[in-house]
DNA sequence: AAACTTATTGCAATCGATTGCAAAGCATCT
DNA sequence: AGATGCTTTGCAATCGATTGCAATAAGTTT
């Protein structure tokens, strides 16, 4: 029982021994390399497997000056002090890493909660990663500007914008906020309450899309039924409370009040989700006395009570274009910013 | 406007060169070692600075035979075809995220529906990562008990098993499952539904509290009462219905039926919030005719109408200690299993 | 049989940082 | 002055894989 294999690792100069061949030879053939006689590759690739040789990673990357991995960073809203939290950015991280692995690439994941915050040098600069993939809540961060500046490659998921020059992808948001704003206008809604934080330029687009919704509609934007919130359920309940109960709703629990909001428009589902318990607690009735639409379609909200109408982002071809964009810009190829479609899925909260 | 700086990055070479000092003392001094003359520290961490030098890691990491990176591999149900799903996982995840980047590690992630599957092999023997963090959805999976046969480090969320010869950390699933049914014995349940695949070990140790609490109460446990499911509200909604409706609820939507479940304990949260969607749908009233208890505590559960009484595991503390454990494991110390307490957290799905 | 291809293989340098050991510099002591 | 000891620095090897170029072997042509 004597424990001889000691935890050496076994290297391309063991096998190369092994084959009674140079190393050069041991490399090529398991590459698979045409140049190497087709014996010698297929002997050489089963000393290896017998052996269970696998290639030393940082030696491949130092040779090469490459690491077949990208590094995702998630940044937050410095406010919440939540890392990972919204369900959207979650599902969109889970394509990210699928499509990632489909492509042959490592993933190295942070949040930039804990993160020094330089990545552009820590990744890249130092060949921990052979590129960036930037996700966020929307939030304006000078660190991507920046970035942009030095060579390191990179995409972002966020709002196109043209006077930056780097290329982005995302949703939609005029039309998102259009399309939920029209359809609760379509149901007769005529105050449509806004849950959403300008100060972040995706929401600040469906806000836009909302405004266009009332133009095309002849009403009027009131601003004051603009809330600015965190992406939080807490949020949404919080200022559910605060704008629904006030001055808004008259005692007997219908509207008749001059200033009654009659519908909500969430930048988020799991903001209308907290907003929707309030109105539960306070039995009014969805979608009688409040019409809701959210954004994202997030799982829970098919499962809601009622279920939530919202605008559907299309994650899954999101996170695969971010991958392939960042791949194809590595290749040398030019890349340009990329607006995907959004979806209004009708569901009870909204039914007329 | 010439482009010399052409992308060629810098490195101790260099740094050496402009400084008039070997490499050697770069290094040293670059690292703070105290044996290098503190004038020429400074001097040299100075240049370094200015010529904005990044240390390369694979070479770093190829001379040290260590990465400073931790793999965490995502199980998960291949059935339910999602990858990262369970919000649960996510804020496992996330913490973990978290405290490995205060720890000064990166995290390399993966989830197991794309990974070819050796992790051992792929992450650590080829030295991409010095460890790994094994998270699933309570799954068996025969690919851990390999890895322990390997040299490989490693840790493990899930049920303590004794048998096994690696050390994990995770909930008290039997104490989850009795203070879970204790407190619906305690409203005055006598039929309680248990939705959750006892094929998972830590579900099925939810199912041996769920006995325990009924062995207590010197109730009888019908195994007709116990439902296997996927941890999806999909699937949660699907078997309410199936369970509550076939035989059970009588005419008059009120429980009269012998066989009526007057309870369900479901064992996630994502399941129970699918189960209330059908009971709101059908008018049965929670916690009056049917009182519910989840597991996880998610964020959505609060916001539930009505809130969902729950489970709560400690993810914060899991993540913390997972890391934790592995890095005591790399520094050679010998960790053990830990076992973490669970909470029962009660809201309106089950209030008397 | 000499000259010339063509197919295979090996030599040795390279990627960038680290470190054991030797050497040089300098001061102190006898 | 010479010996001794301490501080500071540099040389050169090393980590493991890759690849341009040279070298060898084998086959073909004249």
């Amino acid at each position: 029982m004597v424990k001889n294999e000691m935890k050496k690792a076994i290297t391309i100069k063991d096998i190369a021994k092994i084959a009674q061949v140079s190393e050069s030879t041991v490399s090529r053939a398991l590459r698979n390399n045409e140049v190497i006689n087709k014996k010698t590759r297929e002997r050489v690739q089963a000393i290896a497997k017998e052996n269970n040789f696998k290639i030393n990673a940082a030696a491949r990357n130092l040779r090469l000056q490459k690491t077949n991995t990208i590094a995702v960073i998630i940044l937050f809203n410095e406010k919440s002090g939540q890392s990972i939290s919204d369900p959207f950015m979650l599902e969109l991280l889970g394509t990210i890493a699928d499509e990632l692995t489909i492509q042959g690439y490592d993933m190295l994941l942070t949040t930039s909660k804990t993160t020094p915050g330089d990545w552009g040098n820590y990744y890249f600069e130092s060949k921990r990663a052979d590129g960036l993939i930037v996700i966020g809540q929307g939030e304006k961060d000078e660190r991507i500007g920046l970035l942009a500046g030095e060579n390191t490659p990179f995409v972002v998921w966020g709002l196109p914008d043209e006077t930056k020059n780097y290329s982005t992808v995302g949703s939609d948001n005029i039309k998102g906020g259009y399309l939920a704003v029209s359809h609760l206008i379509a149901q007769g809604c005529k105050r449509i309450a806004f849950f959403g934080d300008i100060k972040h330029p995706e929401i600040l687009a469906r806000w836009q899309g909302y405004q266009q919704a009332h133009k095309e509609a002849g009403l009027i934007v009131d601003e004051n039924l603009r809330t600015n919130l965190d992406f939080t359920s807490a949020d949404g309940y919080k200022h559910a409370k605060n704008v629904f109960s006030k001055n808004v709703i008259s005692a007997d629990a219908t509207f008749t009040g001059k200033n009654c909001p009659d519908a909500l428009f969430a930048v988020s589902d799991a903001i209308a989700l907290g907003a929707m318990k309030y109105f539960k607690e306070s039995d009014i009735r969805m979608p009688e006395q409040v019409s809701i639409v959210g954004f994202d379609d997030i799982a829970q909200s098919e499962y809601a009570h009622p279920s939530l109408s919202t605008i559907k982002q299309n994650t899954k071809q999101g996170g695969v274009i971010l991958v392939q964009n960042l791949l194809k810009k590595l290749k040398g190829e030019v890349i340009k910013t990329q607006l995907l479609e959004v979806e209004l899925v009708k569901r009870e909260s909204s039914a007329s």
